[in-house]
DNA sequence: CGCCGTATTGAGCACTTTCAAATTGCGTGG
DNA sequence: CCACGCAATTTGAAAGTGCTCAATACGGCG
């Protein structure tokens, strides 16, 4: 299931086969969570980081009043918490949305990894620089487009990720998550995501239902949404 | 000026006097640029990176209908287009949000430190890393925070930011931009700000006047703001 | 003194939330 | 196979929050 990370990294950049064994080496373990599992907590020292091989996670921050805020959903492939590699602990928690598959990278591996092979640390900072255009893009979403551009965007994006890694078929993917928390990625009530779904199968454009987005019509949901993947960088570019 | 940004960069860890040099050696030139200049564009390969010495930044993207999302402020000290270095290009602008003093960091250089400083690497990854940390809190005060809580809550950030550095005096700050940039980042319209600013004056809390922010009530702020500095790692751990 | 960008204010409107209730879907146990 | 229970979804109505549009005031500068 490692394959899923590799074919992300090299959607981006060059690995070479030496390079490859290296990341294998990186993981020392692998374990099974239950959706609704806390992987990591907020504000605690961290000494690895976890590689998410199957199914997805959420990271989010907590307010006063039970609200809560999704700041990223990961993906097969994803490295969730790579930068509680450089941060030493997680400024948000961690969390499974569905079961997932995990592997925990011990820091020193990473720091190992820093001190032989520059080459694979830019491949990872790169891998971090992406996780933060994400974050940019979602405060976009967030601050700037209407309930329903934003649903419509999220589904953009997850179609974009997901399809990188042969996650997509016949334009629907399994997003087995309720639409609470859906509305906990959008900065929206439930009650109102329940809507905007309504209103998008009804327009045709795209539907989530149990547990599965079809998108009818990928060019108008993009139009809708705005959506422009530049920011997931998907062009293949040695990092040198 | 450099020294902001070594101050900075102390704040969060230990930087010896040999690295020192080796930072101020990756400068090749500085610049000043007026309010309002487009410092880096979107999309552009880019070949160097930003570091700001005086004055502030702002990062963000343009939406249809002339919107725009201010994703993140930048002040001295700042490496606000550091991620550039991984990434190649920037999936948004940054524009001079006051009269700006800045330095120029050629890649090639930024590339040799990666080659033979394993821990300015680190150094410097962790400082992409906080920048994305501050992204994923302004995601929460987007998503989920009132108009008032989140013009609070950036007054509290930059109050915290700057007083890193020194430009706090008295609880007030220099904050030079209009309430229309303000809107920007808030992801709220100017009208809205401007009755939001006249709450928090009013409740004697916090003043956004001439360009200058006086903080009247820091603990009230930050209690109305649900501010809690953690996000901004502020404690110094050594990166090993 | 007059201009122009910025700040301020008002009124009406739209989108989103809140609160509450009804419905659906699904796994468990009888 | 059906009844039950719980979680998730759906719907309605009313209340807010923030937006739009438009007009007015302010302040620095030529």
């Amino acid at each position: 299931m490692i394959d899923r990370h590799l074919q992300r990294l090299r959607a981006h950049d060059e690995i070479s086969p030496a390079e490859e064994l290296v990341i294998r080496a990186l993981i020392a373990d692998r374990r099974r969570c239950r959706a609704g599992t806390t992987v990591v907590e907020a504000g605690v020292p961290v000494s690895h980081s976890t590689l998410l091989l199957d199914g997805m996670l959420a990271r989010y921050k907590d307010l006063d009043e039970g609200q809560r805020q999704i700041t990223q959903v990961h993906v097969p492939g994803d490295f969730p918490d790579l930068h509680g590699f450089v941060l030493k602990k997680l400024d948000q928690a961690i969390t499974c949305l569905t079961d997932c598959e995990i592997a925990i990278v011990p820091h020193e591996r990473l720091l190992a990894m820093t001190q032989q092979h520059p080459h694979l640390t830019r491949v990872y900072w790169f891998h971090t620089a992406l996780d933060a255009a994400i974050h940019r893009e979602w405060e976009v979403s967030l601050g700037r487009r209407s309930a329903q551009q934003r649903a419509a965007h999220l589904f953009c994006e997850l179609h974009a990720r997901l399809d990188l890694i042969g996650l997509v078929e016949d334009s629907s993917f399994a997003l087995p998550i309720t639409q609470a928390d859906l509305s906990e990625c959008l900065g929206l009530t439930s009650v109102h995501v329940n809507r905007m779904l309504r209103q998008l199968r009804s327009m045709d454009l795209v539907s989530f239902q149990s547990g599965t987005v079809t998108i009818m019509d990928l060019p108008r949901l993009k139009s809708l949404a705005e959506f422009d993947p530049k920011y997931l960088y998907l062009e293949r570019l040695p990092r040198r």
